[in-house]
DNA sequence: ATCCTCCCCTAC
DNA sequence: TAAGGTAGGGGAGGAT
């Protein structure tokens, strides 16, 4: 059978050609899979070939969503009505773009499609699909991004600030604000911010009062929701009006809030109050501190944004308009010089875009006054009564012309730079600027990945190519004026154009070279690097630069040269010598990078592998029960993160902050942690675990392993690891695969072997006492019911006994509507895309015997790659199984259930792409897809990459 | 060999 | 006042 197999590979031979059984292909093994395989829950049924137009119909067309979610049909029964994507797209993007920032023009656009006015009437009836389109949508952004769905205008060009602790908490007021069409503002803006909300005149008292603010009680905002409009905020001061209290005392003003803030100042000293400075003892802490940590909300934000690229290749988003409306423009732009320069052929183009010192560009949109001056944002106003000990978190370049760094305290930066400007945070606008950057990219192409949330790479290449040639009507003119720089001006001005900030964009033939390029763009500007350059281009950058090495890096490689050495000084060192002082991993990677290769890809599948929350700023106990606390905190929230990332874990990991002995007992940095040792101490979740309050029990386990005096703790933080998906009706495919063959617990491939090799024992034991009903137990039931269908209790052989297979699989069906189809993004087989682990996984999955579970998990796999157009990783994926039947530890059946498994992807092909006898031999015969063609080509220039074909697993992208 | 624990390092 | 988070890669050295 192997040799078979392997003739197929090599195209020679048809798949079964010898099979002895006769009739059409899709009847040599009878009932190879049931029905049901890819059906669920009275969608999209698949009973014979005959009725099989409904599923034809929606694999076969390309401009098609796969995922049943978006096809519901108002009458039942009948065929799916034909949708009109392309509307439904545009109103997509229209409806996105106006949720940003706009609610009157959102409110108006769904007012106008409401009235069925726009569009012929025949296209009303996919109104319901785009509803439900927008609704999930909405959802999506409620869960993942926080946004909060309009429902009325009363706050209208209302915005409130809300200062101190209030009833209802700032999170409601935010919620209700931004509901009623208002603007939450987390800091206060002059000018700008409409109200002050405070229910405390302590705390009123603390910050100090501004010019012309308005402070309001919560109130406000409650009664006017609940009166429907917005009630006179006269009514609803805290402090008594101005007018009046002159009127009333005859006093100034400032006599008048000395006489409240006496008495607020007493109802504090009275403990009726909250105290002013707030550390870790404080239950709200945590709340309070995220709500203004930069470095949480860069973390969070870069974590959403993934999250968001993700969730526009879901919905299948349309890149034509975009791509329609950048031909219209460019064709009116016409580009000499250097900037025409086009990308030759065999290159390939990756973006490096980057927002120029983002949180300071987005104050500069609403302040004009402080365009080009030195600027930085930070906590501390940099006045008279702060010390200076804020970090700047991003200033602007007029003030790192004077040496002001980001991370800088702000009382160095005044010293360097007397003038510089500070200005507060904006949190809520980075994320909505840094969405509107990625809408911009995303409606291009799709071939990007989110770094921060400033900052990403996009894989330009397929982008540029289709506007190669476009100069002169139809003809391919490799002298076209649109090249990589054109492209990538466009796309920055259209950033410029959204969002009011400017990016800078390096460009290069991977990304380790166009990150590179970059620092050249920077300010506002574009480099592009090009292939012939690299060499030269690496050899003058400081070692230094490199993304991956920082300070210790840097002064582990002392010994090969100064603090300024250049990556070509580097190059004459041996990977060897760099592997002593680096370690073998990072001695590679610099290797290379000094260089100038990186065979990164720009789309990567990127599985959660930990959550974790680590709080090392405001950390003073004096008593045990307020660890306790704390810690119990910090569980709840991290069962709220494992929730949302629908993950529970397990593994925890407990790592704590201890005051250096010899370091001062209170920081400079207020609330700081100072110097410190770290201890760490891990242990295991079993059963696997998501609920704060096994996660707390756990968290003061380890800490009791920890003799640490809790005044002198300054951090703690805990990670979850060995994550799971906490539910399989929302799992996505590779953390799926991960789950299943994680090393844990009942499923894990390493237990189940051995758990098999002492089963083996037993049953030759038993058999030698001749018995008949041979039953091994399968897999135990897992907590949440993943493994809990009946037909995973049945060993493959008794199926195989009857001649049949099972109905249902591992992979519920629930699963495959949230694959993301078509996707660009790179599949890989349990999470590895390194072709020799895959190897050795699949030869520990194929050690125990057939399964329904490892039978669907292979099966599944290559479906996906089929759906996906990936049938080169099709074909290599289905070597490396038939290859690993060389294997002596493969289990008996696997020879037969490879057949099957084959034959299936077979049949899914010749559907999904009409009616191919061998897909196996597909790429190499037809024009399917050119890009499968560049991608070869590409593979075979890189120096690099292992030609060991056993062990190398390819997948492309397809566009 | 490979994994596990307890770190360290890096990036934004 | 200030708000020093978070996820992932990797290494040393011991355990299996």
């Amino acid at each position: 059978i192997l040799n078979q197999m392997e003739g197929v590979l090599d195209g020679e031979m048809k798949l079964y050609a010898d099979e002895d059984e006769p009739g059409p292909s899709n009847q040599i093994i009878p009932r190879v899979v049931s029905p049901e395989l890819f059906t669920g829950d009275g969608e999209l049924t698949r009973d014979d070939e005959t009725t099989n137009t409904q599923w034809s119909a929606v694999v076969n067309s390309r401009d098609t969503v796969d995922a049943p979610m978006i096809i519901d049909s108002d009458e039942p029964g009948t065929s799916k009505p034909p949708v009109d994507f392309a509307l439904m797209r545009r109103w997509l993007h229209e409806g996105a773009e106006q949720e940003e920032n706009d609610g009157r023009r959102r409110g108006a656009a769904v007012g106008w499609m409401m009235e069925g006015r726009g569009d012929e009437k025949g296209q009303l009836r996919s109104f319901g699909h785009y509803m439900r389109l927008k609704k999930d949508k909405l959802q999506h952004q409620v869960n993942v991004l926080g946004r909060v769905k309009q429902v009325s205008e009363i706050f209208k060009g209302i915005s409130i600030f809300v200062n101190g602790f209030t009833y209802p908490p700032a999170l409601e007021l935010r919620s209700l604000i931004q509901s009623h069409g208002g603007e939450y503002h987390v800091y206060y803006e002059y000018g700008t911010t409409t109200y002050t909300v405070a229910s405390e005149i302590a705390t009123v008292k603390r910050s100090k009062m501004r010019k012309n603010e308005v402070i309001v009680k919560p109130e406000l905002i409650v009664d006017s929701v609940a009166a429907g409009r917005l009630l006179d905020h006269k009514e609803y001061l805290l402090l008594p009006d101005e007018d009046e209290m002159l009127r009333r005392k005859g006093g100034t003003i400032s006599q008048a809030m000395k006489t409240l803030t006496e008495k607020a100042g007493e109802a504090e000293t009275r403990g009726e109050k909250r105290q002013g400075a707030m550390d870790a003892r404080d239950a709200a802490f945590i709340d309070e501190y995220y709500a203004r940590s930069r470095l949480h909300l860069i973390s969070t934000l870069a974590q959403e944004m993934r999250d968001y690229v993700s969730s526009l290749r879901d919905t299948n988003s349309s890149i034509e308009t975009a791509r329609a409306e950048m031909s219209e423009r460019l064709k009116e732009r016409s580009e000499e010089g250097a900037n025409s320069r086009s990308l030759p052929p065999m290159e390939r183009a990756i973006f490096h875009v980057d927002l120029d010192c983002f949180f300071v560009s987005v104050t500069l949109r609403n302040r004009p006054d402080l365009r080009g001056k030195p600027v930085a944002v930070t906590h501390s106003s940099g006045s008279k009564e702060s010390n200076g000990f804020s970090e700047i978190a991003s200033c602007s370049y007029e003030a790192r012309a004077k040496g002001v760094k980001n991370g800088s305290l702000v009382r160095d930066a005044l010293r360097k730079c007397c003038d510089l400007v500070c200005v507060p945070y904006q949190f809520d606008d980075y994320r909505s600027v840094s969405k509107m950057i990625f809408d911009v990219i995303a409606s291009h192409t799709l071939q990007l990945r989110a770094v921060s949330c400033d900052e990403m790479y996009v894989d330009a290449t397929s982008l540029i190519r289709s506007f190669d040639g476009y100069g002169s009507e139809g003809v391919v003119d490799s002298h076209s004026s649109i090249g990589p720089i054109v492209i990538a001006n466009y796309l920055r001005g259209l950033i410029r154009e959204r969002t009011g900030c400017p990016a800078s964009v390096g460009i290069g033939p991977n990304p380790l070279v166009a990150r590179l390029a970059t620092r050249f763009a920077k300010p506002d500007g574009v480099k592009w690097v090009q292939k012939r350059e690299v060499e030269e281009f690496i050899a003058n950058q400081k070692v230094s630069d490199l993304p991956g090495v920082g300070y210790s890096t840097l002064n582990k490689l002392g010994e090969f040269g100064g603090a300024d050495m250049k990556c070509g000084d580097m190059r004459k060192f041996e990977e060897k010598e760099l592997e002593g002082v680096l370690g073998k991993k990072t001695a590679h990677l610099l290797y290379r990078m000094i260089r100038g290769r990186d065979d990164s890809e720009v789309v990567v599948e990127r599985v959660r592998k930990s959550v974790s929350c680590d709080i090392n700023y405001g950390i003073r106990f004096t008593k045990d029960e307020e660890l306790q606390q704390f810690l119990s905190s910090l569980a709840s929230q991290l069962e709220k993160k494992l929730l949302q990332a629908r993950m529970k874990a397990g593994a925890i990991t407990l790592k704590v902050m201890v005051r250096a002995a010899d370091a001062p007992v209170e920081t400079a940095k207020y609330l700081g942690h100072g110097r410190c040792d770290t201890h760490t101490r891990c242990g295991r979740l079993d059963p696997v675990c998501g609920d704060a309050e096994k996660l707390v029990n756990e968290a003061r386990k380890l800490m009791a392993t920890i003799k640490a005096p809790v005044e002198e703790l300054r951090g703690i933080g805990i990670q979850l690891g060995r994550l799971v998906p906490s539910n399989s009706a929302a799992r996505p495919l590779a953390s799926q695969l991960n789950r299943f063959f994680g090393r844990k617990r009942n499923g894990g491939i390493i237990e189940g072997i051995e758990k098999m090799e002492k089963e083996k024992e037993n049953e030759k034991e038993k058999e030698e006492e001749k018995e008949e009903g041979m039953k091994r137990p399968r897999l135990e039931q897992n907590e949440d019911g993943i493994d809990d269908m009946e037909d995973h209790r049945k060993p493959m052989r008794d199926y195989m006994a009857n001649d049949e297979l099972p109905a249902r699989y591992h992979t519920a069906v629930s699963d495959l509507r949230i694959l993301p189809l078509p996707s660009t993004e790179k599949l890989s087989f349990m999470g590895e895309s390194n072709g020799s682990n895959m190897k050795t996984k699949i030869i520990e999955m194929m050690t125990e015997d057939p399964s329904p579970p490892l039978y669907g998990s292979l099966l599944f796999h290559g479906w996906a790659l089929i759906q996906r157009g990936e049938l080169v990783s099709l074909r290599d994926f289905a070597r490396a199984i038939l290859l690993a039947l060389n294997s002596p530890r493969i289990a008996d059946g696997w020879m037969f259930t490879t057949r099957l498994i084959c034959a299936e992807w077979e049949k899914m092909c010749s559907r999904r792409y009409l009616a191919v006898p061998d897909l196996l031999q597909r790429e190499e015969r037809s024009n399917w897809n050119e890009t499968v063609e560049g991608a070869w080509q590409n593979e075979e220039e890189e120096e690099d990459s292992p030609d060991n074909d056993d062990t190398t697993l390819t997948t492309f992208p397809i566009m």
